[in-house]
DNA sequence: CAGTGGTCTAGACCACCAG
DNA sequence: TGGTGGTCTAGACCACTGA
């Protein structure tokens, strides 16, 4: 019944937005009008206003006011999931196979199947940077996903991702079981810790069998 | 030179998170110890270590104290962009030319082409909900893409996005001027209004002529 | 110039968790 | 029961904006 007021001044402000009380460019009330609305303290509406810029639904300039953003594009947060948890929670059996393990100069590249009832979904391509991440040299990747092992292992400070659409070329229709040129999902993450590329990776999804799916707000920039 | 404080501590905790010196579950300096410190009141800290929960880099729990959050899936910001933009910013001439349009029942149903430099790079199919959005049964859309129309006149709440992979039919290959079968990127979204849907629409592109970027930080959940 | 948001302080009460 | 985070107050100084 009684959400934190900072909270209930956000909700309202929001729905005034989603509503089109407030359209884009619309200013907002001032910090000392809404203190006065709410008879609470500057802080409090300043947290809810603060939330409001972190989300993207209004901007806010010194010495001007706060405004409803402008609608450019929409921006969504997508779950790149964690494979083995994904399968699991679809009820089947999860497996990783390799296929290829080589080690040339300080790079180890690795190429395995994902499998869910023994059924292969997804393939990957990867290079880890022993340089940075000496102690995956000693590991045994053949059926341990090197993702996995990167995740709970190696500290990331920031990636980028590229998603694409390509046909299956003959050897990856044969490892995903599927016609050549069959359409699949193609995700290209590269990881860094500081300047420091960590381990590239190219995931291809059975087009049909794979979604990546989200749900997500308004969100500017 | 002299950022806010409460960002320098963000900032410090964030760097000691991401080269593994505080690896995950392991337990944050209290509120209190921050203080010390860095010689500063609470809320200071506090809201450092706020916006670190908010970006799911760590998780606080009342009574317990504030832990480095597991990884458990990266969690991408993926920025829909908006078409003509993105055109824009590429250098070629945003075109949308609507290749049918229907009204059946409370629906509009429109079919459409993006075109850069004249050539189509992307098709879509959309429904309206003239319930939700009356004004839209007047818009001319013959050249005006409905998605720009609706994202500047119509406020939303939120929205549902699948990605996937297809291989384009006979017509879908027609339009967009490419070979039956070539990979593309479909992109399904259906935008809402409280408990009304407002829009839902269908983009095809050519597979590996658009794609998907972002960049991002570690994430859970 | 007056008004705005950005930051920060030094308190306070509470709900919650662990030992 | 003592320590934790969640919330809130009532001030304050500053940088910036707009008229």
């Amino acid at each position: 019944m009684s959400a934190p007021l900072h909270q209930r001044i956000r909700a309202n402000l929001e729905e005034a937005i989603a509503s089109g009380d407030l359209p884009p460019g619309a200013r907002i009330p001032t910090e000392q009008a809404l203190m006065a609305d709410y008879s609470c303290a500057r802080m409090t509406v300043s947290k809810a206003l603060g939330a409001l810029a972190d989300a993207g639904l209004i901007e806010r300039r010194k010495g001007a006011g706060s405004f409803v953003a402008q609608r450019r594009t929409h921006a969504l947060m997508l779950a790149i999931p964690d494979l083995a948890a994904e399968i699991a929670r679809r009820g089947e059996a999860y497996r990783y196979r390799l296929t290829r393990r080589v080690r040339r100069g300080g790079q180890l590249s690795l190429d395995g199947v994902h499998l869910a009832n023994e059924r292969p979904f997804a393939i990957e391509r990867r290079t880890i940077a022993l340089g940075v991440v000496p102690d995956a040299a000693a590991v045994d990747f053949t059926a341990l996903a090197p993702g996995a092992w990167l995740l709970a292992h190696v500290p990331w400070s920031e990636a980028g991702v590229r998603i694409s659409a390509v046909a299956a070329n003959a050897a990856e229709a044969m490892a995903l079981a599927v016609e050549r040129g069959t359409a699949c999902l193609a995700i290209d993450r590269s990881s860094w810790r500081g300047a420091d590329r960590v381990t590239e990776v190219r995931q291809l999804f059975i087009g049909t069998g794979w979604d990546l799916v989200a749900r997500f707000g308004p969100q500017p920039r």
